[in-house]
DNA sequence: GTCAGTTCCTTGCATAACAATGAACTAAGG
DNA sequence: CCTTAGTTCATTGTTATGCAAGGAACTGAC
């Protein structure tokens, strides 16, 4: 098996999911949270495409809530689905970590 | 400036080019060192792409050696620009490790 | 009804990962 | 000399993420 590649991509899905775990959240706290850990470059351009493939993916509890001075609101929350995803992202960037964590300190890469 | 999001696909690049660090080596035994180090699933296709998007950057020093059953071997070890490209990656695997471990264990990412 | 402010969404481009395929070089056998 | 087999090198095309840019929709103020 290894590593899955679609890994090396998939980072920024995996921390918004992180975000979204136990807390509902709407699309403006999300890029807030994102750079203030560090993602100070993290766009919604980045974040809407993002959302609706996860919502899709049934990912998602979704929360609709009126605002006094915009569009309703969209709020996000992960389902189960979206907790298995989270999952499964945590186990891959741990395995990922571990692997560079090995080529880089020490060993060289040999076997 | 944050996190190169460019990092996020280019963790084999890296890897790679920390292989070919202090030592000539060539497709095949790249390809080895790469599944033997965590990425089963690492391909030629992946490989040759990149191999040649480096070298047209000038991170190689390249060394063509004759085989005896198939056409020259051609063999890569990193040049200085090499080098510097690897510290670069080094500098921003590190800061993405960090994000990630801070908003995994343990304030789920509150400022 | 128009305007400003905020939120939501779409479109299009760049690039890495990767599968699939093919070209090039050598040695061996007919 | 031609073909075949084995190996290495390279190219092409598809998919998906990241992201910039621009647009649509809803609200309150004037």
């Amino acid at each position: 098996m290894g590593i899955d590649a679609q890994l090396n991509k998939g980072v920024l899905e995996g921390c918004v999911l992180k975000l979204l775990e136990r807390e509902f959240l709407f699309s403006g706290e999300i890029v807030e949270r994102m750079r203030a850990n560090g993602f100070a470059d993290f766009s919604e351009g980045t974040l809407y495409p993002m959302l609706l493939r996860l919502e899709k993916e049934g990912c998602f509890e979704i929360k609709r809530v009126p605002s006094p001075n915009s569009p309703p609101k969209k709020y996000y929350k992960l389902s189960a689905a979206g907790r298995k995803r989270l999952e499964i992202f945590t186990r891959q960037w741990r395995a990922l970590a571990q692997c560079i964590g090995n080529l880089f300190s020490g060993e060289d890469g040999n076997a």
